[in-house]
RNA sequence: GCCUCGGUAGCUCAGUUGGUAGAGCAGAGGACUGAAAAUCCUCGUGUCAGUGGUUCGAUUCCGCUCUGAGGCA
């Protein structure tokens, strides 16, 4: 059985994704699916750079806008989803374009990760989160370190996130939190061809900045107030994007107006820093310079995506 | 002009009762399998403003110079 087609646009925030994205879906009659956490939460556009109908470019976008802010979301979620309309579209042949910068979301879903059978358990978190706050994140990792030793060593003592999750699995009768692949041997369970953009880091930096007063003089302040009024809470799954968990702190006199802009900043160019620490574990990626711009990448790009036969017809 | 307090890592500063120095932030690298825009780990040599002096030894004490802030005229 041959595998399903697919083309991955990737790369550090604020690199101009989106854009490419839909251009290559103009050109060979693709449609997007987005593999960004943030974006499929409604009401959340200028903080999450959510591409508007008029960048879209009449191009089919999937899992954008699918839910609730309050509703959480995970990596396995969109794997499944996304796994799904891939087929459809490669039915129909439609060639998907997967787009995001959602790093882990886009590596289990090229690569196979198994995540296994444990669901997220909302009470058990908020237990074990509350254990840490009163006697320490260490007391979280003895319980896991007595109940599953090998497991524990994995992880370091103070992260407790993923100490809490690997707790959730053993108590749902796993053996800890899964490392296994679908793929047998093969770097991608995907036909794929992925492509990444990338920026000197100065000039990615540069662009943050510039796109973070942009999304302040669109109007990120009152967005995030809208939603705080319409009853959304500062500990939403959706809030705790960049953009909007500062935003949020903002409006209840936290940090100040300078201190909100610079806090938005240096948060990106985190973000982007981690994004590019996953990049270089993914040695499929076919890399394209932005520097001088898409038109200078986008002749030896069409003819590479030409060259895999991602046109059916 | 005089007085006071400063001048130490890219930034904000601590410190050395004299034995050439360290935090936070920034920055860099890394981890990541159902919260991931989350969460977590590692990395700090810099003419201690300059220059004379005292001293075995000065970034630390003293003098002078430059420089910043404040005060008095």
């Amino acid at each position: 059985m041959s595998k399903e087609k697919l083309l991955a646009v990737v790369g550090p925030t604020a690199v101009g994704k989106t854009a490419l994205a839909v251009r290559i879906a103009q050109k060979f009659g693709g449609e997007i699916i987005s593999g960004d956490s943030m974006l499929v939460y409604r009401g959340f556009n200028i903080g999450a750079a959510k591409p508007t109908l008029i960048e879209q470019g009449g191009i089919p976008h999937h899992l954008i806008d699918i839910l609730a802010p309050a509703v959480p979301y995970s990596a396995a979620d969109f794997q499944r989803e996304a796994g799904r309309i891939i087929t459809t579209l490669n039915e129909k042949r439609i060639l998907p374009i997967v787009a995001g910068g959602t790093c882990l979301y886009v590596k289990a879903l090229l690569e196979g990760y198994r995540f296994g059978n444990a669901v997220e358990d909302p009470a058990y978190r908020r237990e074990l989160n509350a254990m840490a706050a009163l006697q320490g994140k260490e007391k979280v990792y003895a319980l896991l370190t007595e109940k599953a030793p090998e497991v524990a060593r994995a992880i370091h003592p103070h992260n407790l996130r993923r100490v809490i999750r690997a707790l959730e699995t053993i108590k749902q009768g796993e053996r800890g939190v899964s490392r296994q692949k679908e793929t047998d041997g093969e770097l991608c369970c995907y036909d794929v061809y992925v492509v990444g953009l990338c920026l000197e880091r100065a000039t990615l930096y540069r662009r943050i900045e510039q796109r973070v007063e942009a999304m302040l003089k669109a109007g990120l302040i009152d967005e995030v107030q809208g939603l705080m009024e319409a009853g959304v809470s500062r500990e939403a799954p959706a809030m705790q994007g960049i953009g909007y968990k500062e935003t949020a702190a903002y409006l209840a006199g936290e940090i100040t107006r300078d201190e909100l802009s610079e806090n938005i900043k240096k948060n990106t160019r985190h973000f982007a820093k981690r994004q590019l620490t996953w990049y270089r574990r993914m040695p499929y990626i076919h890399w394209y310079d932005m520097e001088d711009g898409a038109e200078r990448i986008w002749p030896s790009l069409m003819a590479e995506i030409a060259r895999r036969e991602f046109t059916w017809w």
